[in-house]
DNA sequence: CGCCCTGTTCACCATTTAGTGAACAAAACA
DNA sequence: TGTTTTGTTCACTAAATGGTGAACAGGGCG
């Protein structure tokens, strides 16, 4: 609509080609996550950036390539984070704990991440099959783990039967739900898990849950 | 848009007024649960209904009612549901599990269910807010659990420090997170947990982590 | 110098979408 | 039986929304 922008100062420095399409994907970012796919409103995303709407419709064709460029590049910094980490010189049981934390925290850093993906899973995952980036290594955090349920299988610390993608699942299940169902789980339990009052109690449940199961216990 | 339907029958039997805010309510859930509350489009739902889109309107007042209805629909039939259950006779160790199990399987029959609710929180869960329902006791479920837990750490099978919340959040985030990012995790991990060859496995996981952390165990 | 490629602006459009006005039908009620 | 209340039809609308046409600016390059 009318994008009466106050100072349109119409610089053409060096630094605004590129840095214009992250604008908009930062923007564009927010605004998916905060209102699902079918909730953003292109205009919306062009009147908080500095570029118009024709511009988003320039760099990335449509509504839905830009969402799903928005998709892979919240993906990619995942991805990026997670590739840092080194727990190798850790003893089995010590590394698994330091990836969960790692996996707690992550979601707690990264709301967006996480309303990004419960909006994409409201629509089936389509637009992520449709998307090619998926190639570039599954998930260096599940290779962490694989690493460390070897090593934990083989010392004796783990017993028999442990998979590290059911172990994924369940980490990622509990930290992802804290920040996705936030408000339903408050509004039904008078309590936000989300909280900083509930944080460290349900991180530690969460390590201390996981953890247990995994270690070796012939009896019961 | 032109409600050209075919059998017009417009016969006004018995059973027909208050069926119609069914059909409307079931219709609607399938739509806001599929699409989320932005992506639902009225007229859809209208045209899969016997009633008209005028209709929809006369009895829920615009968008928002219906969606709210249909929320609140959901929750209810969640209640019904879990009153039945009774676990009074059980050691706590196996009512929990009876529990769990019960909690997994509720959300694998009701994967509208799942999706609303994932749904209402990308909303930030504003309209349950609005929604006036929440005095009916809270949930079922939790009343169970609390019972359980009081009872294990009366008899000492349970560790000291197990909140009944807390478990009940361990049990729904797997349970949920299970069914709303199947497709996601399955992109990402070519394994969908919500799919018939991973059930049991997940099910007997969830049910022997959870059961191994509330068990008392001086040592570690 | 003239051409072309990448950006960029502005006005404009077709469709979709939630929501309505008014008249009418059929019970319920008096 | 007349009147009011509840339910129903159909045509219609204002606004929002994704998307476009065309013209143009400016730097790189033959």
């Amino acid at each position: 609509m009318s994008n009466a922008k106050a100072g349109n100062t119409r610089r053409k420095g060096p630094g605004t080609r590129q840095d214009a399409r992250d604008d908009i994907l930062k923007v564009a970012t927010e605004e998916f996550a905060d209102k699902g796919y079918t909730g953003a409103r292109i205009d919306d995303i062009a009147l908080r950036t500095q570029t118009t709407k024709k511009m988003i419709y320039y760099y990335f064709g449509d509504k839905e390539g830009l969402y799903r460029a928005v998709l892979e590049r919240s993906i990619a910094s995942i991805r990026a984070e997670e590739q840092q980490v080194h727990v190798g010189d850790l003893d089995p049981l010590t590394a698994l704990r330091r990836v969960i934390e790692l996996t707690f925290d992550y979601h707690e850093r990264h709301p967006d991440f996480v309303r990004l993906m419960a909006g994409e899973n409201i629509l089936r995952g389509e637009q992520l099959r449709k998307s090619g980036v998926r190639d570039e290594l599954a998930s260096p955090a599940l290779a962490l783990l694989s690493e460390i349920v070897e090593r934990g299988l083989r010392t004796g610390v783990f017993r028999q039967g442990i998979d590290a993608v059911d172990l994924h699942f369940a980490i990622t299940s509990f930290s992802f739900f804290r920040m996705s169902n936030q408000f339903t789980f408050e509004w039904l339990f008078e309590s936000n898990p989300a909280t900083p009052e509930n944080r460290e109690r349900l991180r530690k449940l969460l390590s201390d849950m996981v953890t247990g199961y995994v270690t070796a216990n012939p009896d019961s």
